[in-house]
DNA sequence: TTTGAGCGA
């Protein structure tokens, strides 16, 4: 058998350490902070004088750019055990440095649930004098949170909306049931999930559309069918139903409105209703491109979670004999692990590639099959 | 009215 070379897909390193801390929350507890937000000119021994105060700290250091040593905002402060960290979270948590409040959050190397945007929030119609401990209070009731504050300007002025994030969908979901619409210091709040820029620009249910698009159709359905059940909603200008060549119906079709509020109103009352037993789909109709690229984006995005799933335990492996299939593979490395995946690449042909992966069910494994 | 930014040795 020809000698296999392994690497491991993404620097090992990186994957075993996020495991080591777990981001201090659920079961790992940390002792490691991240403080944001911090004016430029901190310091190490300023925040080293106010960390003291409610534990014992191991480390404190202020992030620097490497050529220019300006402070690049944030610092990472490590206490000598979890209580101590959980404590400076609780306590220190904005307290301003240089008259700017500092941030602090667990430690959490993994980015990707700072990226992913998952259960977090957005609070608008905030009282001015809600700070940002204020709201804390206000949201720790429904989970934990990762990270919260209040916009403001430059001097400090709450800019009337803020953010949160949980670290459970759960606890997002439930401060958005509790809380929307409801009163705090006498204004009504609103809280939704947060939404990037582009989308709440793009967002589908917001635009006007006159084109209304249906399927599920039954192989009966015709246009004066169409016409007579959306003609309760308004004026329209057009009615089709696609058909085959053959004048066989493809159950899906095409209602054009005159006026975008009568076909926002007839899919908000038509869709999911039962005709000829078949419960039908109404939206917005897309044009052929902007559909094509909706599904590429979800495509690209299970591509991607499956990808952030085999982070740190998947191997690439490559000069593997000819001889080795699926199976072969996969017995040569269970010795070091519970294999989750594993596949050998082949050509058209079928003919291997000599290039396979193996996905174990923890880096751990993963590295230990590196260094098997 | 108002939808951030963010992780080392």
């Amino acid at each position: 058998m020809a000698q296999v070379q392994v690497q491991p897909q993404a620097p090992v390193s990186g994957a075993s350490a996020v495991a080591a801390n777990g981001g201090g929350v659920g079961q790992f507890p940390s002792t490691s902070l991240y403080v944001g937000d911090l004016e430029t000119n901190v310091t190490d021994s300023q925040l080293f004088d106010l960390f003291s105060q409610v534990g014992h700290v191991l480390f404190v250091r202020v992030c620097r750019d490497m050529n220019t040593r300006r402070s690049l905002g944030y610092a990472y402060v490590n206490f000598g055990n979890p209580m101590d960290a959980m404590r400076a979270l609780d306590v220190l948590n904005f307290t301003p440095l240089n008259n700017k409040p500092i941030r602090i959050m667990y430690s959490n190397r993994d980015p990707s649930a700072r990226k992913s945007g998952t259960a977090n929030i957005f609070i608008k119609n905030l009282d001015k004098a809600i700070d940002n401990k204020a709201l804390q209070e206000t949201f720790s009731a429904f989970g934990t949170i990762l990270s919260c504050k209040v916009a403001t300007d430059p001097s400090g002025q709450s800019k009337g909306y803020g953010f949160v994030q949980f670290d459970r969908e759960e606890a997002a979901q439930n401060a958005i049931e509790g809380l929307n619409g409801m009163l705090l210091n006498d204004k009504q709040v609103y809280v939704g999930p947060f939404l990037r820029k582009h989308e709440r620009e793009n967002s589908f249910f917001k635009t006007k559309f006159n084109n209304v698009f249906v399927k599920n159709l039954s192989n009966s359905t015709t246009e004066e069918d169409l016409t007579r059940i959306f003609g309760e909603y308004g004026k329209m200008t057009s009615v089709v139903v696609m058909r085959e060549a053959d004048g066989k119906s493809k159950c899906f079709g095409f209602v054009n409105f005159e006026n975008p509020d009568d076909a926002a109103l007839a899919v908000q009352e038509l869709n999911g209703k039962k005709f000829d037993d078949k419960e039908w789909f109404l939206g917005r109709a897309q044009k052929k491109a902007e559909r094509e690229q909706e599904l590429k984006v979800r495509f690209e995005q299970s591509m991607k979670e499956t990808a952030d799933k085999f982070q740190g335990a998947n191997l690439y492996l490559k000069n593997l004999d000819d001889s080795i299939g699926d199976e072969k593979l996969k017995e040569l490395f269970s010795v070091f692990g519970t294999i989750t995946s594993y596949k050998v690449m082949r050509d058209p042909n079928g003919i291997s590639r000599g290039s396979g992966f193996v996905a174990f069910s923890t880096p751990e494994e993963a590295s230990r099959a590196l260094s098997g």
